[in-house]
DNA sequence: ATGGCTGAGCTACTCAGA
C-alpha cells in the first residue's frame, strides 16, 4: 500500500500538477495539507474520475487538510484536538491493512513565526495538545501513522544552513524537543529511520532561486508507531513535482508498507 | 539581508506562508 503526504499549497491552483503526479505515482492514499479551500469547493469529482474518494476538512483561503483515497476510510474525525483558533489542521481516519486497523492522522502544524508573537505560542500550544492526544490514542490503538507538514526541522542535517533557523519557529530547540517528545511516545521518523545520514529536503522557498540552489529543509514527515515498523517497505521523497511549472513549495513524501 | 515569491479573496491590496 502506497501512502503519500503532500502540502499542495492550494488544491485548486495545483490540480493539473496533482493529476500528473497521481497518474505517474498511482498512490492508494493521499494526505494533503494546505488545500486552501472550503469543503464545498473541493474538487471531489475530479478525484472521483481517478477512483479516489475525498474526505475534506477545509477552510477558506488558509490551511485545510484532506484524505483522498482509493481504499475505504472509516471513522473520519476532524476534532481530534481542541483548536482555540478553529483552524482546519487535522483529519484522521481508519484503514484496514492486512490484519491491522491503522489510524491515519494527517496534520498541518502551525508555522509559528515570528517567534515573539502569539503565533509562536499557538504553535507550542497546538503541539502540546497534539502530543497529549496522541498519547491517549496510542493507548487505544497501537497502529498509528502520523503524516503531514510538521513545520519542524528535526535536526541540523535537515536544513541547508541550520544557523539561519536555530532561532526560527521551525528550528528552535524548544520546538524540536516537542518533536522528540512525540517520537519518544513510541514512533519512528520513517525517513530518518531508513536513511541515517542522508540529507534531503521536502520544502524549498519560492524566493531567490532556493530550488535551483537546493536551499531546502525537511519539514514533512511520516511517523509510524513502533508496532508498524516491520511493515515498512520503502520511504521516498519525490522531488519531481517541485521541478514542474507552477509547483507547490513542498514536494510529496511517499511511504510504502507491506 | 523581515528581503525575495505565490495563492486566496477580490478587483487594490492585505494576509499568510517558512
Amino acid at each position: 500500500m502506497k501512502i503519500v503526504s503532500w502540502n499542495v499549497n492550494s488544491v485548486r491552483a495545483r490540480i493539473e500538477n496533482i493529476l500528473d503526479y497521481i497518474k505517474e505515482a498511482n498512490p492508494d492514499i493521499l494526505l494533503f495539507q494546505e488545500i486552501k479551500t472550503q469543503d464545498e469547493n473541493f474538487p471531489y469529482d475530479i478525484f472521483k474520475k481517478y477512483n479516489y474518494d475525498s474526505y475534506v476538512f477545509g477552510q477558506k483561503s488558509y490551511n485545510g487538510v484532506a484524505i483522498v483515497s482509493k481504499i475505504k476510510i472509516k471513522n473520519i474525525n476532524k476534532n481530534l484536538i481542541k483548536d482555540n483558533l478553529k483552524q482546519s489542521r487535522i483529519i484522521t481516519g481508519e484503514v484496514k491493512f492486512k490484519n491491522k486497523k491503522i489510524e491515519l492522522i494527517n496534520i498541518y502544524v502551525p508555522n509559528g513565526n515570528p517567534v515573539d508573537t502569539e503565533k509562536y505560542e499557538y504553535k507550542k500550544n497546538w503541539l502540546t495538545s497534539f502530543i497529549r492526544n496522541i498519547k491517549k490514542r496510542l493507548s487505544e490503538n497501537s497502529n498509528l501513522l502520523i503524516a503531514g507538514d510538521y513545520n519542524i526541522i528535526p535536526e541540523e542535517i535537515d536544513v541547508y544552513d541550520f544557523k539561519k533557523y536555530e532561532n526560527d519557529a521551525l528550528g528552535k530547540l524548544e520546538i524540536r524537543k516537542k518533536y522528540r517528545e512525540l517520537l519518544n511516545l513510541g514512533f519512528k521518523d520513517v525517513y530518518r529511520f531508513i536513511n541515517k545520514k542522508k540529507q534531503e529536503y521536502t520544502f524549498w522557498d519560492y524566493f531567490s532561486g532556493s530550488w535551483q540552489k537546493n536551499y531546502g529543509m525537511r519539514i514533512d514527515h511520516f511517523l509510524l508507531s513502533n508496532n508498524l515498523i516491520e511493515n515498512i517497505s520503502s520511504i521516498n521523497i519525490n522531488k519531481k513535482p517541485r521541478s514542474k511549472i507552477k509547483p507547490s513549495d513542498h514536494t510529496p513524501i511517499e511511504l510504502e508498507i507491506r
